[in-house]
DNA sequence: ATGTCAATTGACAGTGGCTATCATTTCACC
DNA sequence: GGTGAAATGATAGCCACTGTCAATTGACAT
Protein backbone atom coordinates (compact mmCIF):
# COMPACT_ATOMS: atom_id res chain seq x y z
CA UNK A 1 0.00 0.00 0.00
CA UNK A 2 1.84 3.37 -1.32
CA UNK A 3 0.80 5.28 1.71
CA UNK A 4 2.94 8.58 -0.14
CA UNK A 5 0.32 9.41 -2.39
CA UNK A 6 -0.07 12.89 -2.01
CA UNK A 7 4.14 14.13 -2.14
CA UNK A 8 4.51 15.31 1.69
CA UNK A 9 7.66 16.12 3.14
CA UNK A 10 7.75 13.37 5.92
CA UNK A 11 9.93 14.79 8.53
CA UNK A 12 7.14 12.04 10.47
CA UNK A 13 9.30 9.23 9.55
CA UNK A 14 10.24 8.16 13.26
CA UNK A 15 6.40 8.31 14.47
CA UNK A 16 4.26 5.61 15.03
CA UNK A 17 2.40 3.75 11.95
CA UNK A 18 -0.64 4.79 13.58
CA UNK A 19 0.25 8.32 13.62
CA UNK A 20 1.91 7.90 9.91
CA UNK A 21 -1.31 6.08 8.98
CA UNK A 22 -3.67 9.05 9.77
CA UNK A 23 -1.86 12.05 8.91
CA UNK A 24 -1.96 10.03 5.10
CA UNK A 25 -5.54 9.22 5.60
CA UNK A 26 -5.96 12.88 6.43
CA UNK A 27 -4.09 14.22 3.51
CA UNK A 28 -6.23 12.21 1.25
CA UNK A 29 -9.24 13.17 2.60
CA UNK A 30 -8.38 16.74 2.17
CA UNK A 31 -7.02 16.00 -1.74
CA UNK A 32 -10.23 13.87 -2.71
CA UNK A 33 -12.19 17.30 -1.13
CA UNK A 34 -10.71 19.85 -3.20
CA UNK A 35 -10.51 17.80 -6.19
CA UNK A 36 -14.44 17.17 -5.74
CA UNK A 37 -14.66 21.07 -5.15
CA UNK A 38 -13.90 21.49 -8.55
CA UNK A 39 -16.83 20.37 -10.18
CA UNK A 40 -19.24 20.35 -7.44
CA UNK A 41 -20.59 23.40 -4.83
CA UNK A 42 -19.51 22.84 -1.51
CA UNK A 43 -22.95 21.88 -0.59
CA UNK A 44 -23.10 19.10 -2.97
CA UNK A 45 -19.63 17.50 -1.22
CA UNK A 46 -20.79 15.31 1.30
CA UNK A 47 -19.13 13.46 4.41
CA UNK A 48 -19.50 10.17 2.92
CA UNK A 49 -18.30 10.99 -0.78
CA UNK A 50 -15.18 12.25 0.70
CA UNK A 51 -14.81 9.28 3.08
CA UNK A 52 -15.37 7.28 0.33
CA UNK A 53 -12.68 8.42 -1.80
CA UNK A 54 -10.18 8.42 1.16
CA UNK A 55 -11.17 4.91 1.66
CA UNK A 56 -11.95 5.69 5.59
CA UNK A 57 -15.33 5.27 6.97
CA UNK A 58 -16.90 8.59 7.64
CA UNK A 59 -16.60 7.86 11.13
CA UNK A 60 -12.82 8.58 10.97
CA UNK A 61 -13.32 11.23 8.94
CA UNK A 62 -15.03 12.97 12.14
CA UNK A 63 -12.70 11.89 13.99
CA UNK A 64 -9.87 13.65 12.20
CA UNK A 65 -11.35 16.70 11.14
CA UNK A 66 -14.31 17.28 13.93
CA UNK A 67 -16.05 19.14 11.08
CA UNK A 68 -16.54 19.14 7.04
CA UNK A 69 -15.47 23.17 7.25
CA UNK A 70 -12.15 21.68 8.75
CA UNK A 71 -11.19 19.20 5.93
CA UNK A 72 -10.23 22.42 3.95
CA UNK A 73 -9.37 24.21 6.42
CA UNK A 74 -6.65 21.83 7.90
CA UNK A 75 -2.98 21.80 7.59
CA UNK A 76 0.14 21.33 9.03
CA UNK A 77 1.15 24.43 8.38
CA UNK A 78 -0.11 26.62 11.73
CA UNK A 79 0.69 23.89 14.46
CA UNK A 80 4.48 23.94 12.83
CA UNK A 81 4.53 27.71 12.99
CA UNK A 82 3.02 27.84 16.43
CA UNK A 83 5.77 25.18 17.68
CA UNK A 84 8.70 26.98 15.67
CA UNK A 85 7.61 30.74 17.49
CA UNK A 86 7.60 29.06 20.88
CA UNK A 87 10.75 27.84 20.41
CA UNK A 88 11.85 30.93 18.77
CA UNK A 89 10.64 33.52 21.78
CA UNK A 90 13.57 31.61 23.55
CA UNK A 91 16.18 33.74 21.98
CA UNK A 92 14.78 36.21 19.40
CA UNK A 93 12.12 39.27 20.23
CA UNK A 94 8.30 38.02 18.86
CA UNK A 95 8.31 39.78 15.67
CA UNK A 96 11.25 37.97 14.69
CA UNK A 97 10.55 34.79 16.28
CA UNK A 98 7.22 34.92 14.49
CA UNK A 99 9.02 35.70 11.03
CA UNK A 100 11.76 32.76 11.36
CA UNK A 101 8.81 30.53 12.26
CA UNK A 102 6.75 31.81 9.42
CA UNK A 103 9.49 31.47 6.92
CA UNK A 104 10.85 28.00 8.35
CA UNK A 105 7.57 26.36 8.41
CA UNK A 106 7.36 26.98 4.70
CA UNK A 107 7.29 23.60 3.53
CA UNK A 108 4.08 22.31 5.45
CA UNK A 109 2.43 24.53 3.26
CA UNK A 110 2.07 22.24 0.65
CA UNK A 111 -1.47 20.72 0.68
CA UNK A 112 -1.79 18.59 -1.98
CA UNK A 113 -0.37 20.00 -5.28
CA UNK A 114 1.24 22.68 -6.02
CA UNK A 115 -1.84 25.31 -6.76
CA UNK A 116 -3.07 24.26 -3.74
CA UNK A 117 -2.48 27.23 -1.62
CA UNK A 118 -4.21 29.31 -4.16
CA UNK A 119 -7.19 27.38 -4.67
CA UNK A 120 -7.70 27.07 -1.10
CA UNK A 121 -7.59 30.74 -0.70
CA UNK A 122 -10.36 30.72 -3.36
CA UNK A 123 -12.05 28.83 -1.90
CA UNK A 124 -12.23 30.09 1.49
CA UNK A 125 -13.48 33.77 0.08
CA UNK A 126 -15.71 32.40 -2.10
CA UNK A 127 -17.79 30.01 0.74
CA UNK A 128 -19.47 31.88 3.25
CA UNK A 129 -19.42 28.37 5.80
CA UNK A 130 -15.57 28.57 5.27
CA UNK A 131 -15.07 32.16 5.81
CA UNK A 132 -16.63 31.80 9.44
CA UNK A 133 -14.95 28.61 10.05
CA UNK A 134 -11.82 30.23 9.53
CA UNK A 135 -13.25 32.89 11.83
CA UNK A 136 -13.09 30.81 14.64
CA UNK A 137 -9.83 28.86 12.93
CA UNK A 138 -8.00 32.17 13.36
CA UNK A 139 -8.93 32.62 16.90
CA UNK A 140 -7.92 29.39 18.16
CA UNK A 141 -4.57 30.27 16.32
CA UNK A 142 -4.48 33.56 18.23
CA UNK A 143 -4.75 32.04 21.37
CA UNK A 144 -2.17 29.57 20.51
CA UNK A 145 0.33 32.16 19.76
CA UNK A 146 -0.87 34.48 22.40
CA UNK A 147 -0.34 31.85 25.30
CA UNK A 148 3.36 30.79 23.95
CA UNK A 149 4.34 34.41 24.31
CA UNK A 150 2.65 34.62 27.59
CA UNK A 151 4.57 31.55 28.66
CA UNK A 152 7.87 33.72 28.43
CA UNK A 153 6.99 36.04 30.45
CA UNK A 154 5.20 38.99 28.19
CA UNK A 155 2.50 40.44 29.68
CA UNK A 156 -1.60 39.52 28.55
CA UNK A 157 -2.76 42.77 27.08
CA UNK A 158 0.55 42.92 24.37
CA UNK A 159 0.37 39.13 23.81
CA UNK A 160 -2.94 38.54 22.32
CA UNK A 161 -2.60 42.44 20.52
CA UNK A 162 0.75 40.95 18.98
CA UNK A 163 -0.91 37.70 17.92
CA UNK A 164 -3.94 39.01 16.58
CA UNK A 165 -2.22 41.81 14.29
CA UNK A 166 0.18 39.32 12.94
CA UNK A 167 -2.62 36.78 12.11
CA UNK A 168 -5.02 40.11 10.43
CA UNK A 169 -1.37 40.85 8.45
CA UNK A 170 -1.15 38.06 7.02
CA UNK A 171 -5.07 37.35 6.56
CA UNK A 172 -4.92 40.66 4.54
CA UNK A 173 -2.36 39.98 2.72
CA UNK A 174 -3.53 36.91 1.50
CA UNK A 175 -6.92 38.44 0.76
CA UNK A 176 -5.18 40.66 -1.71
CA UNK A 177 -3.21 37.75 -3.15
CA UNK A 178 -5.83 35.49 -3.65
CA UNK A 179 -7.91 38.10 -5.76
CA UNK A 180 -8.50 36.53 -9.10
CA UNK A 181 -7.34 40.26 -10.59
CA UNK A 182 -4.30 40.41 -8.58
CA UNK A 183 -1.27 38.92 -10.51
CA UNK A 184 1.30 39.04 -7.43
CA UNK A 185 2.66 36.24 -6.39
CA UNK A 186 2.96 34.09 -3.06
CA UNK A 187 6.35 35.18 -1.75
CA UNK A 188 5.45 39.31 -2.44
CA UNK A 189 2.24 39.03 -0.23
CA UNK A 190 4.01 37.69 2.19
CA UNK A 191 6.96 39.41 2.57
CA UNK A 192 4.43 42.69 2.66
CA UNK A 193 3.07 41.14 6.11
CA UNK A 194 6.23 40.24 7.12
CA UNK A 195 7.09 44.07 6.74
CA UNK A 196 4.43 44.51 9.02
CA UNK A 197 5.61 42.50 11.54
CA UNK A 198 8.68 44.24 11.88
CA UNK A 199 7.15 46.92 12.75
CA UNK A 200 5.22 45.11 15.56
CA UNK A 201 8.36 44.41 17.24
CA UNK A 202 9.19 47.46 18.28
CA UNK A 203 5.62 48.38 19.69
CA UNK A 204 5.62 45.36 21.33
CA UNK A 205 9.15 45.68 22.93
CA UNK A 206 7.85 49.44 24.34
CA UNK A 207 6.17 47.88 27.02
CA UNK A 208 8.67 44.88 27.91
CA UNK A 209 11.40 44.51 29.72
CA UNK A 210 12.51 41.13 30.06
CA UNK B 1 -54.56 38.75 20.67
CA UNK B 2 -52.36 41.19 21.93
CA UNK B 3 -49.33 42.10 20.01
CA UNK B 4 -47.15 44.51 21.49
CA UNK B 5 -45.94 41.82 24.02
CA UNK B 6 -41.73 43.01 23.90
CA UNK B 7 -42.59 47.07 24.26
CA UNK B 8 -41.34 48.20 21.05
CA UNK B 9 -41.04 51.48 19.23
CA UNK B 10 -43.83 50.62 16.72
CA UNK B 11 -42.93 53.04 14.08
CA UNK B 12 -44.23 50.54 11.88
CA UNK B 13 -47.70 51.43 12.62
CA UNK B 14 -48.66 52.23 9.14
CA UNK B 15 -47.34 48.71 7.73
CA UNK B 16 -49.82 46.03 6.26
CA UNK B 17 -50.98 43.78 9.08
CA UNK B 18 -49.42 40.66 7.74
CA UNK B 19 -45.65 42.45 7.99
CA UNK B 20 -46.88 43.87 11.48
CA UNK B 21 -47.27 40.13 12.95
CA UNK B 22 -44.39 38.90 11.50
CA UNK B 23 -42.32 41.50 13.02
CA UNK B 24 -43.94 40.62 16.13
CA UNK B 25 -43.70 36.91 15.90
CA UNK B 26 -40.07 37.89 15.07
CA UNK B 27 -39.46 39.80 18.35
CA UNK B 28 -41.04 36.65 20.14
CA UNK B 29 -39.25 34.37 19.02
CA UNK B 30 -36.26 35.97 19.73
CA UNK B 31 -37.41 36.86 23.16
CA UNK B 32 -37.76 33.03 23.61
CA UNK B 33 -34.75 32.14 22.14
CA UNK B 34 -32.86 34.60 24.51
CA UNK B 35 -35.13 33.87 27.79
CA UNK B 36 -33.86 29.63 26.80
CA UNK B 37 -30.52 30.98 26.55
CA UNK B 38 -30.15 31.65 30.72
CA UNK B 39 -30.52 28.48 31.23
CA UNK B 40 -30.06 26.32 28.87
CA UNK B 41 -26.35 25.78 26.13
CA UNK B 42 -26.88 26.61 23.00
CA UNK B 43 -26.77 23.52 21.41
CA UNK B 44 -29.66 22.47 23.91
CA UNK B 45 -32.22 25.03 22.64
CA UNK B 46 -33.97 23.68 19.36
CA UNK B 47 -35.64 25.36 16.86
CA UNK B 48 -38.68 23.31 17.90
CA UNK B 49 -38.65 25.11 20.92
CA UNK B 50 -38.42 28.63 19.47
CA UNK B 51 -40.79 27.82 17.59
CA UNK B 52 -43.59 26.42 20.07
CA UNK B 53 -42.42 29.47 22.61
CA UNK B 54 -43.15 32.27 19.91
CA UNK B 55 -46.40 30.31 19.11
CA UNK B 56 -45.33 29.99 15.30
CA UNK B 57 -44.55 26.89 13.38
CA UNK B 58 -40.85 25.79 12.66
CA UNK B 59 -41.36 26.58 9.53
CA UNK B 60 -42.17 29.62 9.73
CA UNK B 61 -39.24 30.34 12.32
CA UNK B 62 -36.87 29.60 8.86
CA UNK B 63 -38.67 31.49 6.87
CA UNK B 64 -37.98 34.80 9.44
CA UNK B 65 -34.47 33.64 10.10
CA UNK B 66 -32.63 31.47 7.40
CA UNK B 67 -30.43 30.15 10.36
CA UNK B 68 -31.24 29.33 13.89
CA UNK B 69 -27.75 31.61 15.15
CA UNK B 70 -29.71 34.57 12.94
CA UNK B 71 -32.31 34.20 15.57
CA UNK B 72 -29.92 35.58 18.25
CA UNK B 73 -28.06 38.12 15.92
CA UNK B 74 -31.22 39.71 14.08
CA UNK B 75 -31.87 42.98 15.02
CA UNK B 76 -33.82 46.18 12.94
CA UNK B 77 -30.49 48.59 13.87
CA UNK B 78 -28.38 47.53 11.52
CA UNK B 79 -31.38 48.11 8.50
CA UNK B 80 -32.22 51.38 10.21
CA UNK B 81 -28.36 52.27 10.51
CA UNK B 82 -27.78 52.02 6.73
CA UNK B 83 -30.82 53.79 5.91
CA UNK B 84 -29.88 56.64 7.75
CA UNK B 85 -26.60 56.68 6.52
CA UNK B 86 -27.88 56.04 2.91
CA UNK B 87 -30.06 59.42 3.46
CA UNK B 88 -27.68 61.31 5.49
CA UNK B 89 -25.00 60.63 2.67
CA UNK B 90 -26.67 63.58 0.45
CA UNK B 91 -25.53 66.07 2.70
CA UNK B 92 -22.52 64.81 4.84
CA UNK B 93 -19.12 63.28 4.53
CA UNK B 94 -19.45 59.77 5.23
CA UNK B 95 -18.04 60.25 9.07
CA UNK B 96 -20.91 62.78 9.77
CA UNK B 97 -23.37 60.83 7.81
CA UNK B 98 -22.30 57.30 10.03
CA UNK B 99 -22.89 59.08 13.50
CA UNK B 100 -26.11 60.30 13.15
CA UNK B 101 -27.06 57.01 11.31
CA UNK B 102 -25.98 55.19 14.56
CA UNK B 103 -27.31 57.41 17.06
CA UNK B 104 -30.27 58.47 15.34
CA UNK B 105 -30.95 54.41 14.58
CA UNK B 106 -30.70 53.79 18.77
CA UNK B 107 -34.49 53.62 19.54
CA UNK B 108 -34.31 50.21 17.13
CA UNK B 109 -31.80 48.77 19.40
CA UNK B 110 -34.23 47.93 22.28
CA UNK B 111 -34.18 43.97 22.05
CA UNK B 112 -36.64 42.31 23.93
CA UNK B 113 -35.68 44.49 27.37
CA UNK B 114 -33.32 46.62 28.87
CA UNK B 115 -30.01 44.41 29.95
CA UNK B 116 -31.03 42.61 26.41
CA UNK B 117 -28.02 43.95 24.09
CA UNK B 118 -25.30 43.01 26.82
CA UNK B 119 -27.20 39.56 26.72
CA UNK B 120 -26.40 39.39 23.32
CA UNK B 121 -22.98 40.82 23.48
CA UNK B 122 -21.74 37.77 26.12
CA UNK B 123 -23.43 35.39 24.06
CA UNK B 124 -21.88 35.99 21.09
CA UNK B 125 -18.61 36.38 22.88
CA UNK B 126 -19.14 32.57 24.48
CA UNK B 127 -20.85 30.40 21.31
CA UNK B 128 -18.47 29.52 18.58
CA UNK B 129 -21.29 29.60 16.41
CA UNK B 130 -22.70 32.82 16.88
CA UNK B 131 -18.95 34.75 16.33
CA UNK B 132 -18.89 32.80 13.05
CA UNK B 133 -22.76 33.42 12.15
CA UNK B 134 -21.33 37.39 13.49
CA UNK B 135 -18.16 37.74 11.08
CA UNK B 136 -20.85 36.78 7.89
CA UNK B 137 -23.40 38.93 9.39
CA UNK B 138 -20.54 41.90 9.26
CA UNK B 139 -19.86 41.27 5.72
CA UNK B 140 -23.07 41.89 4.69
CA UNK B 141 -22.83 45.04 6.69
CA UNK B 142 -19.88 46.46 4.89
CA UNK B 143 -21.10 45.52 2.07
CA UNK B 144 -24.64 47.58 2.39
CA UNK B 145 -22.69 50.43 3.78
CA UNK B 146 -19.88 50.21 0.85
CA UNK B 147 -22.74 50.55 -1.14
CA UNK B 148 -24.34 53.30 -0.02
CA UNK B 149 -21.36 54.88 -0.66
CA UNK B 150 -20.37 54.14 -3.97
CA UNK B 151 -24.18 55.02 -4.87
CA UNK B 152 -22.78 58.60 -3.80
CA UNK B 153 -20.06 58.29 -5.99
CA UNK B 154 -17.17 57.49 -3.89
CA UNK B 155 -14.77 54.85 -4.95
CA UNK B 156 -15.36 51.41 -4.14
CA UNK B 157 -11.78 51.22 -2.58
CA UNK B 158 -11.93 53.73 0.06
CA UNK B 159 -15.76 52.83 0.47
CA UNK B 160 -15.57 49.23 1.99
CA UNK B 161 -11.98 50.70 3.91
CA UNK B 162 -14.10 52.94 5.53
CA UNK B 163 -17.53 50.95 5.79
CA UNK B 164 -14.59 47.69 7.40
CA UNK B 165 -12.90 50.51 9.58
CA UNK B 166 -16.34 51.74 11.19
CA UNK B 167 -17.85 47.97 11.79
CA UNK B 168 -14.29 46.80 13.37
CA UNK B 169 -14.08 50.29 15.16
CA UNK B 170 -17.78 49.69 16.79
CA UNK B 171 -17.09 46.00 17.22
CA UNK B 172 -13.86 46.40 19.09
CA UNK B 173 -15.58 48.95 21.14
CA UNK B 174 -18.75 46.63 22.10
CA UNK B 175 -16.09 43.47 22.66
CA UNK B 176 -14.61 45.94 25.45
CA UNK B 177 -17.47 46.94 26.93
CA UNK B 178 -18.68 43.71 27.00
CA UNK B 179 -16.17 42.10 29.51
CA UNK B 180 -17.24 41.13 32.36
CA UNK B 181 -14.72 43.15 34.31
CA UNK B 182 -14.99 46.48 32.67
CA UNK B 183 -17.55 48.89 34.32
CA UNK B 184 -18.11 51.24 31.24
CA UNK B 185 -21.65 52.16 29.92
CA UNK B 186 -22.86 51.24 26.53
CA UNK B 187 -22.55 54.97 25.34
CA UNK B 188 -19.18 55.65 26.70
CA UNK B 189 -17.97 52.69 24.12
CA UNK B 190 -20.23 53.70 21.68
CA UNK B 191 -18.39 57.28 22.30
CA UNK B 192 -15.04 55.76 21.97
CA UNK B 193 -16.07 53.97 18.37
CA UNK B 194 -17.77 57.55 17.50
CA UNK B 195 -14.09 59.40 18.10
CA UNK B 196 -12.56 57.05 16.07
CA UNK B 197 -15.02 57.50 12.59
CA UNK B 198 -14.49 61.19 13.02
CA UNK B 199 -10.98 60.60 12.23
CA UNK B 200 -11.86 58.27 9.28
CA UNK B 201 -13.99 61.09 7.71
CA UNK B 202 -10.50 62.53 6.64
CA UNK B 203 -9.30 59.97 5.55
CA UNK B 204 -11.84 59.64 3.31
CA UNK B 205 -12.19 62.75 1.93
CA UNK B 206 -8.31 63.34 1.34
CA UNK B 207 -8.39 60.98 -1.82
CA UNK B 208 -12.19 62.30 -3.03
CA UNK B 209 -13.53 65.17 -4.60
CA UNK B 210 -17.26 65.75 -4.68
C1' DA C 1 7.38 -15.18 16.46
C1' DT C 2 3.50 -14.75 19.26
C1' DG C 3 0.28 -13.40 22.86
C1' DT C 4 -1.77 -9.55 25.31
C1' DC C 5 -3.69 -5.23 26.03
C1' DA C 6 -4.80 -0.60 24.69
C1' DA C 7 -6.02 2.30 21.12
C1' DT C 8 -8.17 2.92 16.60
C1' DT C 9 -11.70 1.81 13.56
C1' DG C 10 -16.20 1.20 11.39
C1' DA C 11 -21.11 0.15 11.76
C1' DC C 12 -25.29 1.56 13.60
C1' DA C 13 -28.79 4.39 15.47
C1' DG C 14 -30.38 8.75 16.64
C1' DT C 15 -30.73 14.09 16.94
C1' DG C 16 -31.49 18.35 14.92
C1' DG C 17 -30.66 22.06 11.43
C1' DC C 18 -32.31 23.03 7.09
C1' DT C 19 -34.87 22.51 2.39
C1' DA C 20 -38.64 21.51 -0.72
C1' DT C 21 -43.28 20.92 -1.48
C1' DC C 22 -48.17 21.48 -1.15
C1' DA C 23 -52.69 22.02 0.76
C1' DT C 24 -54.80 25.33 3.78
C1' DT C 25 -55.42 29.72 5.67
C1' DT C 26 -55.12 34.68 5.85
C1' DC C 27 -55.09 39.12 4.32
C1' DA C 28 -55.15 42.97 0.72
C1' DC C 29 -57.84 44.92 -2.57
C1' DC C 30 -61.79 45.56 -5.15
C1' DG D 1 -68.49 40.25 1.02
C1' DG D 2 -65.85 37.92 -2.84
C1' DT D 3 -61.54 36.95 -5.13
C1' DG D 4 -56.75 36.28 -6.05
C1' DA D 5 -52.21 36.41 -4.18
C1' DA D 6 -49.27 35.73 -0.48
C1' DA D 7 -48.18 33.69 4.11
C1' DT D 8 -48.56 29.65 6.88
C1' DG D 9 -48.06 24.99 8.69
C1' DA D 10 -47.63 20.09 7.95
C1' DT D 11 -45.01 16.51 5.93
C1' DA D 12 -41.11 14.21 4.11
C1' DG D 13 -36.48 13.99 3.43
C1' DC D 14 -31.20 15.19 3.33
C1' DC D 15 -27.11 15.54 5.70
C1' DA D 16 -23.88 17.15 9.38
C1' DC D 17 -22.78 15.53 13.61
C1' DT D 18 -22.79 12.56 18.15
C1' DG D 19 -22.64 8.42 21.02
C1' DT D 20 -21.98 3.71 21.50
C1' DC D 21 -20.15 -0.82 20.89
C1' DA D 22 -18.09 -4.74 18.74
C1' DA D 23 -14.29 -5.84 15.73
C1' DT D 24 -9.70 -4.77 14.29
C1' DT D 25 -5.11 -3.15 14.53
C1' DG D 26 -0.66 -2.26 16.15
C1' DA D 27 2.73 -1.47 20.31
C1' DC D 28 5.11 -3.91 23.48
C1' DA D 29 6.90 -7.75 26.26
C1' DT D 30 8.03 -12.13 26.50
Amino acid sequence: MDVSTTGAHEPDQRLPLVQRKQRAAQRRAQAVAFRLLETAPFDAITIELIAAGAEVSPSSIYRYFGTKEAIFLWDEYDDDVVGRFRQNLATSPPGQAMLDAVTGAMPSLDLYGSTAVLTRARAVAAVPQLRAARANHHERLRHSLGSAMVEHGWPDAVSSTFAGAVIGAFTGALAAWERPGSDSDLTAALARAAEFVKHLDRAATQRHSG
